[in-house]
RNA sequence: GGUCACGUGGCGGAAUUGGUAUACGCGCACGUCUCAGAAGCGUGUCCCGUAAGGGUUGGGAGUUCGAAUCUCCCCGUGACCACCA
């Protein structure tokens, strides 16, 4: 037996498999097909990072166990190479970006080559060839024909050291997403893409895809679809009585619209607030109009809102900014009541209408407004907890009461502790006929405490519940009452006995007395009279809402929206897409400004729109592109009238690219559509895609958005381009922290490579943790897996030819099977490469194994170490590449155990076990066990109470504990 | 602040329709091989106890014959969102 030398082994195979062309995907429409996705990398200067191998190796597992399972396989690689780090790279050293990419990405192609990935090298797609950006450039015109991509003057987020504008997706916490620099607004024509035309099929086809649930989750949030109600208030105009009833500043009648996803709150609205970018603030400010009384009071606040950055304006814990519009007030539509209009920072003007009716008793941030100036507040819902009901049985109504009871002399309260069933509540009762609220709980306090005297203090608010009360056995509906009391002294009655049996009185503290009770209701009224007059935002029974009241909230809602003339409308928080950049390294947006004619789209005959070469990538402080100084490059002919004209500088944010790669993959060299029909058709959708959880919201919804485009205009075969999307954990450095190249801490996979091997190193990489899971590296872990790969090498010394293995190794393996396809399935690499340890562990223990045998383990190892398995195969057990032999599969008869180890338990504790025949008999076992030797000794002189039997499991003896 | 995860040896982690906690790997200790070291191989390795036995899955309570797993409270960590009406 030679020495296991993977620095000869691995370049060999590497090379076979190259000139073998095993890994290239043909349009084989006779057999299915499996299109495995992972993120095309952005070739860094840093170099391959060990995550991406992590990834990379996930999908290269999943993509070969499909290979061998008969699918043909499509597993492509390719350059997602413009941005800003080869840019930023141009600006120091006159290198031109092109130059760099190539570098970098010849880099990442040695590295990736060299860990053995069986990605079909023939389709590898380069974002920055001017074959592929014509295509990402007629992508953009189609939706410039349709009116999905336009220019808007708008505010965008301006990161000062990049220089450059920022998707809101790109601002995180107010900060570059890059860089960390605090973003600023600047006011700027910029290119969009109506994303959000899309947004409800965005969030609507989730339900149609394989998505992890954390994925589908964070997108929905990102979406953000809220159903409400858009509702007019009508307006009256103090300062200027004659424009009631005509027309308002905005032209319109004297309306205003607001948006509200609570309509059955309406009735507690007391006040209207305007973002201050709202349209109808600007125009009341306008000389053309006299509405206000205090327009200098309103325009200074506008003013010292605008100079507030992202971050200011959205600090936490922020104090609450705002001013009134005197001189006029709106109308509540239900009440009919006058309430006052403010302006106000906390109501954000892209949203719902960019004004909202506040109710302070049921949203905290009304309340924290109105509570610094003074509003009103009026409370219309009151509280009401649903808890499980026992539909079969009625709703029985009731009123009743739940009394807090303070200690006469001390800070202690009374708790009931139910004994039959598992409450902890405070004390609650109901009054009988004839008796009022407050006599019903005199009474009970009487009853199940005895306490003689009883001192009212207050009867607050109400709460509704309704629940089951097991021990009456029926349904409640019940409206408590909250009364708080004092005790004048402690002269108690006895209690009767049957009270005592049900419940035990307790006196807590305050503290104590917070993590005491159990019902949501009894925690919810006791922490309202500690913390005072909490916000109410549930749902609950309507009062103070004139035909309303008594009805349960969320079922109102429409009732109300009506009832005021209001519509039921859905809004999202989704935003549409900036898709300019003011920087050179990126696609050219391939429009031309014409004097007489406008935006002109650049004719597809005339695609790609190549970038020039520049001398200086520096960007502009204007804000231009470096595109913007090159005047031979700008200025062309328009392509309409041929009249002098200027062609765009923006160009592209780098997710232009990554949003359609994919589809190229299917046919890269096609140079007469995107990727053809035929291709397109065989191919997709992808039916897995892995990458980070960073792209949820960006790279993965921008791609879903441009794929549901071209599917509307037919380009695509199916409206979802994912099948399936799974999220892999970080690589973080040793000590959790990030890798980063400032701190010296990125570890270089070729050192690696060469002191342990890439099948090594990609074990390890899957053994080290949950593939979902964040997890530190640590290379020492990496001689575990070098040595499980020596153990299997050492393994060739036992096979014998012709042989048959024994049924129990014959039995280890096929467990081995079955646990290793269903982990590659879920994902549970790390747990597979445990099997198979175990697996290879049991076989170094017997004398012979067969060709078979030892063929069936190297199978269920070749997707996680593809060269040494290939190796071995050509050395002992067959010709032709094992990657291409056929996936084994377990037969069952080999998983099911004959017999079983039966755990013997008394009272729950594990006292022995025994192998018993798996189909034994619960009588037989129950019989067996008492038998026992190590069973009789805690037997004995005992009762049984009972045995516990789970055939093939265990049986747990029940017995008397010797009690006094 | 909100939502959702998670918390198991010296370390990474395994075990989830509730049924032998600590699999697998790293590390460590001892042994073996060696002139010596490395690598390899073998044995051991949750805690207390000589043993019998007892204890242990962040802390506390509960449900259960039986809880790492289910429920409640508290503590801690992480991710996402963060004035979205």
């Amino acid at each position: 037996m030679k020495p296991y030398d993977p620095a000869k082994i691995e370049p060999k195979w590497q090379k076979k498999w190259h000139s073998s062309k095993i890994y290239r995907a043909k349009e084989n429409t006779k057999k299915k097909k499996f299109y495995g996705l992972i993120e095309f990398p952005y070739p860094s200067g840093e170099g391959l990072h060990v995550g991406h191998i992590r990834s990379n190796t996930a999908m290269d597992i999943i993509s070969r166990k499909r290979r061998m399972e008969g699918f043909e396989v499509l597993y492509p690689i390719g350059w997602d190479a413009f941005g800003l780090p080869a840019e930023n790279y141009a600006i120091k050293t006159g290198t031109q970006p092109s130059t760099i990419t190539k570098k970098n990405a010849a880099t990442f192609r040695r590295q990736l080559k060299a860990l053995g990935f069986g990605f079909d090298w023939s389709r590898e797609v380069d974002t920055t060839d001017p074959k592929y950006y014509k295509w990402t450039q007629w992508i953009f015109l189609q939706m410039l024909k349709n009116g999905l991509a336009y220019k808007k003057k708008m505010a965008i987020n301006w990161c000062p050291k990049d220089l450059i504008g920022l998707a809101n997706e790109e601002v995180v916490d107010g900060k570059c997403e890059r860089c960390g620099t605090p973003v600023e607004k600047k006011e700027k024509e910029q290119w969009m893409l109506a994303i959000t035309k899309y947004a409800d099929r965005l969030d609507k086809d989730l339900d149609t895809v394989d998505f992890e649930e954390r994925i589908k989750t964070q997108q929905r949030n990102w979406i953000g679809k809220s159903e409400g109600a858009e509702i007019d208030f009508s307006l009256d105009f103090k300062k200027n009585p004659a424009d009631n009833g005509r027309l308002g500043p905005d032209g319109k009648p004297t309306r205003l619209k607001i948006f509200t996803t609570r309509p059955d709150t309406i009735y507690g609205a007391t006040y209207l607030v305007l973002s201050p970018e709202h349209l109808w603030v600007t125009l009341a400010l306008d000389d053309a109009h006299d509405v206000l009384e205090n327009k200098d009071e309103v325009k200074s606040y506008l003013a010292e809102v605008k100079k507030k950055s992202e971050i200011e304006r959205t600090a936490e814990g922020k104090e609450k900014t705002g001013v009134e519009l005197k001189g006029i007030k709106a109308i509540n539509p239900a009440t009919k009541e006058e309430i006052p209009i403010y302006v106000a920072d906390y109501v954000l003007a892209h949203y719902g209408t960019g004004a909202i009716m506040a109710v302070p008793a049921h949203d905290e941030r009304d309340a924290e407004f109105a509570k610094k100036f003074g509003l009103a507040v009026k409370r219309v819902v009151e509280p009401l907890f649903l808890d499980t009901v026992d539909k079969n049985k009625p709703l029985i109504e009731r009123d009743a009461i739940i009394a807090i009871i303070k200690h006469w002399s001390e800070d202690r309260y009374i708790g009931l502790k139910w004994k039959k069933v598992n409450w902890q509540t405070l004390l609650t009762g109901g009054p009988d006929e004839g008796q009022s609220l407050e006599q019903g709980a005199i009474k009970e306090i009487l009853e199940e405490t005895g306490y003689k005297h009883p001192k009212l203090i207050k009867q607050s608010y109400t709460v509704h519940s309704k629940f089951f009360h097991a021990p009456k056995n029926v349904n409640r509906f019940a409206h408590l009452n909250i009364f708080y009391f004092q005790l004048e002294n402690g002269e108690k009655l006895e209690i009767a006995d049957e009270e005592k049996e049900n419940h035990e009185v307790v006196w807590l503290t305050p503290d104590e007395m917070g993590k005491f009770l159990t019902p949501e209701c009894h925690r919810y009224v006791w922490n309202e009279y500690q913390n005072g007059e909490a916000q109410y935002t549930g749902l609950g029974i309507l009062v103070n809402s004139g035909p309303f009241d008594g009805r349960q909230s969320d079922e109102v809602t429409k009732e109300i929206t009506q009832s005021v003339g209001g519509k039921s409308v859905t809004t999202y928080k989704l935003r549409d897409w900036i898709f300019s950049r003011q920087r050179y390294w990126g696609e050219p947006i391939p429009v031309i400004h014409c004097e007489k004619c406008g935006i002109v789209p650049v004719p597809e005959k005339d695609l790609p729109v190549k970038l020039p070469p520049v001398k200086n990538y520096q960007p502009t402080q204007t804000g231009e592109s470096p595109l913007a100084s090159i005047k031979k490059w700008v200025s062309t002919k328009c392509p309409q009238c041929k009249g002098p004209a200027k062609r765009e500088t923006d160009t592209m944010p780098n997710w232009a690219g990554s949003s359609w790669y994919y589809l190229r993959y299917t046919d890269p060299k096609n140079a007469k559509v995107f990727a053809g029909q035929k291709n397109l058709k065989y191919w997709t959708p992808v039916d897995w895609y892995n990458g980070g959880m960073e792209h949820t919201t960006l790279h993965l919804l921008y791609s879903r958005f441009w794929h549901k485009f071209l599917f509307d205009l037919g380009l695509v075969p199916t409206s979802e381009p994912y099948q399936k999307r799974t999220s892999h954990g970080l690589i973080l450095a040793e000590g959790g922290v990030k890798m980063s190249k400032s701190v010296g801490n990125v570890i270089n996979p070729d050192g690696i490579v060469k002191t342990f091997g890439a099948d090594a190193l990609r074990l390890y990489e899957m053994f080290m943790g949950p593939f979902e899971q964040h997890i530190s590296w640590d290379t020492n872990g990496i001689v575990g897996t070098r040595r499980f790969i020596e153990k299997v090498w050492r393994l060739q010394e036992k096979v014998v030819h012709p042989f048959t293995s024994s049924e129990a190794t014959a039995r280890t393996l096929h467990k081995a099977i079955k646990k290793v396809t269903e982990d590659i399935e879920s994902m549970g690499f790390n747990t597979a490469i445990s099997t198979l340890m175990i697996t290879v562990n049991e076989l170094e223990k017997i004398e012979a194994i067969s060709r078979e045998s030892y063929g069936t383990l190297l199978k269920l190892i070749a997707p996680f170490a593809p060269h040494v398995t290939e190796e071995l195969w050509a050395l002992i057990v067959n010709k032709g590449s094992i990657h291409q032999a056929t996936w084994p599969e377990f037969d069952p008869s080999l998983i099911i155990n004959t017999e079983a180890t039966i755990v013997v338990q008394v009272n729950g504790k594990t006292r022995t076990s025994f192998t018993a025949a798996l189909n034994s008999s619960k009588e037989f076992l129950e019989t067996k066990v008492q038998e026992l030797p190590e069973i009789k000794k805690w037997i004995e002189g005992k009762s049984i109470v009972k045995i516990i039997v789970v055939p093939g499991r265990l049986v747990n003896i029940v017995i008397n504990e010797l009690t006094v």
